[in-house]
DNA sequence: GTGGTCTAGACCACC
DNA sequence: GTGGTCTAGACCACG
């Protein structure tokens, strides 16, 4: 599992975490029952403050994405994977739905959106290629 | 022109009076040379400090958006509704990207999005029908 | 006698009056003993608020540029050419002076400096025979 | 590093320190990458409100000079001296025009301007050499 | 009346 | 501990 922090880009450290956690699970990366690194260990691989993980592994545990055993640490829950996949595809459409929608509120036309987001998903295709 | 104030949605008060102004502008709502209400004047109609408007309205000034004359208020500045529509259009397509972006990188499919998008469209388009 | 006011270039509008009527008595624009207009003349003939004029008079007074004889209104008073002839030189080599000092507290080099002073001038001496 | 308030100069107080803050990083008295006091630690060294540091320091970040990191405080950022050095040369050359079209416009010669110039320049030097 | 600056003190999120 | 935001109230210069 890989997850790379940036300390200064706005989003706060322990929900850069969540999200990496839960991208790792949906993806197959992480899989039920998969022990993820104690708080301390994680905080040393990523020279993070141990409170800041405490906290991001908390609200894992409140999504039902990891459970706690007493002495044992943390895995990854059963229905983790599912729930994961699920959260983070209407995660997604939302913020869609969100940015388009403000965008057709003030004033672009539909046609040209619909230009801006062909032209991206082109972008990316074409990036896969290489 | 109307400015609605939401002291609660985690976006600060002056970045939503930046915002409200801009969109005003570039609305047509405010026209160049046109005056905009006193600090102490918006203070008291959306009951908020005025050390918070004047905040809003000097980072307006540094976007070239107003223009201040001692004594006399602030102003619409000549180049505003250029700077605001172009700033506005790219803003948002900007947005749009990083979400496309992101969520092709998620694993989602481009047709899947695609419908996402439209259906946000349509909804839209049928909301103003009404 | 010409005043230009700018409102909006951060020099307040009173010290803007003072400084041309001295330049102009500099000039021989004004000679002693001359009238000026009156407050409210003035105010009119530059759209500008009574008290700001008031204000300069009073400074220009104080400078012993202008005197008032009761019901009569300001004229130039007899010694003003000379006082405000040296006065604008002095205040001019003092403005030169911090400067020129700032410049060189902060590192600058003099045979750079010297260049940048004689490339104006050049410059300047250049426009006048167009 | 060494910061000295004149609280009654007529510059405001965050301005000096934003100034202040530039020259020293010009300098080479802070260097990219070091920390800043924190705000409340300079508010308590200056004896001045922690809003007016406070302010300081998001003018400094918008001029690319000092980068922050949540709950970490700030620190230069990477380009942080080119910047302040390019900016701090022009600006200087700029006044220094300004002064010196100025005193041509006035009507002083060239000449006398030039022997003001360069006696500021002999007294600077001189004042070195003790 | 206007905007500009500053102080004092509070609350919040983040680390 | 850190920075970010907001309120309340004061003082000043300008018109």
């Amino acid at each position: 599992m890989l997850i790379a922090i940036d300390p200064s880009n706005g989003i706060p450290i322990y929900e850069q975490i969540v999200r990496q956690v839960k991208y790792n699970v949906a993806n197959g990366t992480l899989v039920s029952g998969q022990q993820v690194p104690s708080v301390r260990e994680l905080a040393k691989l990523l020279a993070i403050n141990p409170n800041t993980i405490q906290r991001a592994y908390q609200l894992l545990q409140s999504d039902g994405v990891l459970e706690t055993e007493r002495g044992r640490g943390q895995h990854v829950s059963a229905g983790a994977k599912r729930t994961c996949t699920s959260q983070r595809a209407s995660m997604i459409q939302e913020r869609l739905a969100l940015v388009v929608e403000e965008a057709l509120q003030a004033g672009l036309e539909p046609a040209e959106l619909r230009e801006s987001f062909e032209a991206v998903v082109r972008r990316y295709v074409a990036s896969l290629k290489h």
